[in-house]
DNA sequence: TGGAGTCATATGGGCGTCAATGGATTCACA
DNA sequence: TGTGAATCCATTGACGCCCATATGACTCCA
C-alpha cells in the first residue's frame, strides 16, 4: 500500500499527545521522514500532515517560484513557516500544538482522515460534517470530470 | 530537514539577547556559517536570516544582473549592504540591533517564522496578521495553479 | 465452533535531559 | 576607570524517552 487511507479516531491524553494510527505510521516509516511535518489547512479547519511525500509536494510547487520574491516569501510563510514538525515518541505519539489543536478546533478526540499523500487531523464533529459535504461534492465533480488514473 | 520549517516565539531578556531556535541553530551549524546573517525585509516589516543558504540564494540572483550597473549596486545595495552578521553566544542567543528592532517593530517577543532557505523575525502580533494574509493568499495561488499529476 | 492464549495497538504515567531564560563575572576599548 | 559587550554559570520548566497497563483482534487448537 502507498499512501495514507481510511479513517481512524484516537484521544489525547492528559498530556496532549495522541497516537498516530499505526497504519499511517508505516507510511511514514517507509517514506523516511523523521517526525511528523504538519500544518493548518488553507481551507478547512483541519490540520494537513505527513512526510517527505507531503514536503516534496510543496517543493515542487514552490519551484515553480522565484526565491526572494514577495509572492516565493509568501507561500512559503503559509506553507513552511505556518507548520510545524511534531517528534513522534516511541510508541508512536505526537503532541499536537495549542495552534494547531485551535485551528482545529480540536479537544480531547480527533479523527485522521487519510487522502494519499498526506492525511488529516479533524475534530471528530467538523469530520463528520466535511465528510458529507465532501461526499456531495466529490459526486459532482466526479461525474463530468474526464477519467484519470485512480492515484492511492 | 534541510531548511527551515516550523515557527516558534521566543523572548527578549534585559540585555536584549533572544535565543535562536533550536531547530534553526542545527541548520545553521550545518549550513556552516559562523553568525547570523541578516537584513530587514524589502516588502514586509520583518527581518530576513539565515547563513550561507540565504547567501548563496542572494548572490545566484545577483548573477543574473549586469555587474557594474547601476541595477547591480541597487540591488547589492539593499541586500548585502544594509545587512548585518549577528554575533551568536554560547547559549545560541543574538542581540537584535536597534535598526532592526525599529524596522520590525519588536519590543519584548519574537517570533522566528522558517520559510526554507532563510527564515524571518517578526513581532508576534504583526506576525499574526501577516500569517492570515499569506494563508488566504497563497490559498488563491495555489488553488488556481495547473493540476499536477503524478504523485508519490 | 467456541474458547483460551497471544499479539499488537492504544493509552497512562514517571523521570531525565535539554533548551530557553536570567543573572553574574570577566574582558575590551575608549 | 567607566561603559558596553562577550563569556560563563545557574535555574526552571517543558518535552523527549522509557516502562507499565489496558483493550480489542486474531490465531490456534481442542
Amino acid at each position: 500500500m502507498h499512501g495514507f487511507v481510511s479513517h481512524y479516531t484516537n484521544r489525547l491524553d492528559s498530556k496532549g499527545r495522541v497516537s498516530i494510527p499505526a497504519a499511517f505510521r508505516a507510511v511514514l516509516t517507509r517514506d523516511g521522514f523523521d517526525g511528523l511535518y504538519c500544518f493548518p489547512s488553507l481551507s478547512q479547519s483541519a490540520v494537513d500532515a505527513g512526510g517527505n511525500g507531503l514536503l516534496n509536494e510543496i517543493q515542487s510547487r514552490l519551484d515553480g517560484i522565484q526565491p526572494l520574491s514577495p509572492e516565493h516569501d509568501l507561500v512559503s510563510t503559509a506553507l513552511f513557516g505556518i507548520s510545524e514538525i511534531l517528534k513522534v515518541d516511541g510508541e508512536g505519539r505526537v503532541t499536537l500544538s495549542d495552534t494547531i489543536k485551535a485551528h482545529a478546533g480540536i479537544t480531547d478526540q480527533v479523527v485522521f482522515a487519510g487522502l494519499g499523500y498526506k492525511f488529516q487531523i479533524w475534530e471528530p464533529g467538523r469530520f463528520a460534517e466535511h465528510r458529507a459535504e465532501a461526499m456531495r461534492r466529490a459526486l459532482g465533480m466526479l461525474s463530468d470530470t474526464p477519467a484519470r488514473e485512480g492515484r492511492a
